[in-house]
DNA sequence: ACAGATCAGTTGTCGTGTCAACTAATAGGT
DNA sequence: ACCTATTAGTTGACACGACAACTGATCTGT
């Protein structure tokens, strides 16, 4: 496993990048549960389900829009289905899949959590750039998930 | 809190983020997991040992360098310590303070990691940017991280 | 039409992180 | 000097995610 080492240059956004890996999910984790008392996850699943058609979508399509396995967004599903955020309703075109659907309830709640979370994005990240960077970020962050996520699963 | 709402550039911007930052984490984990036997915080943890003058550093500091908890920290330790990666000392200023040692067999262990590690952040980021691009990432996350950790605890 | 293979999801177990409570040692005030 | 407050770190209980095994439904080939 002979590699070419890293230049300075590269070896210093690397290391920037992991610590922003590192400390943003922190950082969104932690407002949405103050302020909304949902996971950064849960938030994410509701918000997708909230942009679907019928604010309903098939349990693989979820797994494949959040990046979860099936097992974790079974267990997720479940919780949020107790809190009634959302339910499980049987596929009619395939016996075998679930389809699940936002509540009403469901709905008040991201629609309710949504502005506070994005004031924290606006906070941590878009102020903190200058328009062109947040331009640079996007052409930067599509490059990466050509690679990350060649099928696009995250964002079809 | 009445905010306002994103520019579609933004959104954008800020989607496509969220997606990296989601799915690099597991790229890296499980390259290091497959590859070392080690956890991408594990290996954070000795890289950062491996880099501390005396190859050693007190348990807040390697906190703070990690982004980790005390708890946490405390717990990984223990188990690298049961794979005599690292040992506990006491500290000779500080009564308190635990300094955490990297072991020779923990340097090699980190050694033996690092190309493979390194081959893997090439493939999956620096490769699949431009140097341009990698200039303009320096840039980005040290903007976000004045914001993310304002103190620099993860990179003073 | 039926048997095997594959697919969608669920359930249970285990490792790991978080939070709260605790111990031990230093620092500060009178 | 002594008593309190703060700091460093550890420990234990609980929650969440990963992985493997399992159930039930659909597809394939003959």
């Amino acid at each position: 496993m002979d590699v070419p080492w890293l230049t300075e240059e590269q070896r210093q956004a690397w290391v920037k990048l992991v610590a922003v890996v590192e400390l943003l999910p922190g950082v969104l984790e932690g407002q949405l549960r103050r302020d909304s008392g949902l996971t950064h996850f849960e938030y994410f699943v509701l918000a997708m389900l909230s942009e679907a058609p019928d604010h309903t979508l098939r349990m693989t399509a979820l797994a494949d829009r959040t990046n979860a396995t099936l097992p974790r967004l079974s267990h997720v599903v479940s919780r949020l289905e107790g809190r009634g955020l959302v339910e499980r309703l049987p596929c009619p075109e395939d016996g075998r899949a679930t389809n699940v659907h936002l509540t009403d309830q469901g709905w008040s709640t991201i629609v309710a959590a949504a502005p506070s979370h994005v004031a924290t994005v606006r906070e941590y990240v878009i102020d903190a750039l200058s328009p062109a960077q947040v331009r640079q970020l996007d052409s930067i962050a599509t490059a990466l998930l050509t690679r990350l996520d060649p099928d696009a699963r995250m964002s079809p």
